[in-house]
DNA sequence: ATCACATGTACGATATATTGGACACAAATG
DNA sequence: CATTTGTGTCCAATATATCGTACATGTGAT
């Protein structure tokens, strides 16, 4: 419903919000912090940041590490991380499906999903010749900026995309500005072929290939994705795209079944 | 310092806490429940437990699955989990380390941690002879029921032990009452032979080893054990705390060292 | 039909959590 | 030496989160 929810003045946060901000942002630094440094970097009331920190760490939510009273996501998280992957049991399928790719293909081979509103690689399986891909595991990206993108919010009214993807998501990493609507037009041409393929837009050598994988409720839960030299990409491209398409075939509805029960 | 916070009367519960009560609790049962049933089961106010559990539902901590309303921890919790696995890369020296002992021993090995005040084994490696192991994956049980238990806390002084462990997680399965100086007395005497061994008070049919690994702080921060059938256990003594002990040097300080920087 | 129970929603009262600002101290900077 | 910056603690004010209660519904039992 309401995407944004920090745009009026003069509000009180909700601890609540605010300590899974706090997380969120321990995640994308992916290293420990003083509690004043959080708090200063994501914008937050000091004495507010100090008194979630410390209930956080009584928790086990937030441990100390990296002395100086630094903190860091704690082993609690760990544990509960644990029992989603454990009831959700996509870990084992996913990992068998990158393996086959990445015999098959000899190219870097992702699984991908949303984190929130925004896109993040989940699981990777580097290629035989592994360059520099730009998007780390675990690092939250904006939609319109990946392929898998096109496919994680086909299910949604264009409507809908436009209130979930932040506006500021469509600047692209090199300053120029993808147009909303050019934007669910390929989400349209994404969700009627079952896939998108793009020359990346966050570099400027690699190719991307996209595939949704499907969950209980018949939409994209998922994706797995190619990313390639550019002319390996589009010389291969109809024996890649039938690759991922297969292997994508094995894991559909899978993300989403419970292990028994 | 206070280890139970919820005995006052009358008093009103501060939300983060109930929100990673209710997060914790979903990870013991293992299965998605009703808002309602939650609050029932831990019981909280209903109408507190609908308000939070909306307020992790719109944070991805929760994910409606299972219909009817039921909700069990959601992605984000994955996401967070994997960022910690990612910084304390512990997880492929100890896959390794069980890998090892499974082959050395042929029994079931397991590696364990506290889970706050409790014990949780975090991973574990089945041996050939797969009898019934009574605590699964993931599972918290209460500190003295297990040889590991007496190495864990090792680091706490007689008071801290005392303070630290819920005073109803001395009454053992069986309904008897372990005497706290009793299991304090077998604390201080792992803490000097550096392991702890004995006949399962889970079950009946079982003897255990347990050896610390060493934390930078340089307490066990985790447990190597062996779970194996009582005479093979009492005939191999010597043979599995040597292959333990080998396992666990591999591994000491390993848990709480960060992958780079 | 009547009752009991499970489930979800709505709302007001009040206990309290969030917050800005003051304070203390150390370390870096001029 | 004076000043600025970084760090953590403490405190009172008030906006609000928690919680009891009431209400609405569906379902199954008696």
């Amino acid at each position: 419903m309401d995407a944004v929810q920090d745009e009026a003045a003069g509000k009180r946060a909700r601890g609540l919000d605010r300590a899974f901000e706090i997380l969120d942002f321990l995640r994308q630094k992916r290293q420990a912090l003083k509690p004043n440094e959080i708090a200063a970097q994501i914008g937050a009331p000091r004495s507010s940041v100090y008194e979630l920190v410390n209930l956080l760490l009584q928790n086990g939510i937030l441990e100390f590490t990296g002395g100086e009273g630094r903190v860091y996501l704690g082993r609690k998280l760990y544990f509960l991380g644990a029992a989603y992957e454990n009831h959700f049991d996509f870990t084992r399928e996913c990992e068998a499906a990158l393996e086959q790719l990445a015999d098959e293909t000899r190219e870097t081979a992702q699984f991908c999903m949303l984190d929130g509103n925004r896109y993040t690689v989940v699981r990777m399986r580097e290629g035989a010749r592994p360059f520099r891909i730009s998007t780390d595991v675990g690092q939250s990206v904006p939609i319109p900026w990946t392929a898998s993108g096109r496919l994680l919010v086909a299910h949604l009214s264009d409507q809908e995309i436009l209130n979930f993807i932040p506006p500021q998501d469509f600047r692209l990493p090199n300053g120029e500005w993808l147009e909303p609507q050019t934007f669910i037009a390929e989400v349209r041409q994404a969700e009627r072929e079952g896939l998108f393929t793009f020359n990346s837009i966050v570099d400027s050598f690699t190719h991307c290939f996209a595939v949704p994988v499907r969950g209980e409720e018949g939409h994209a839960a998922a994706t797995l994705c190619l990313v390639t030299p550019r002319d390996d990409g589009i010389a291969n491209r109809d024996r890649y795209l039938d690759c991922l398409k297969k292997a994508a075939a094995g894991l559909d509805h899978a993300p989403s079944r419970p292990k028994r029960t």
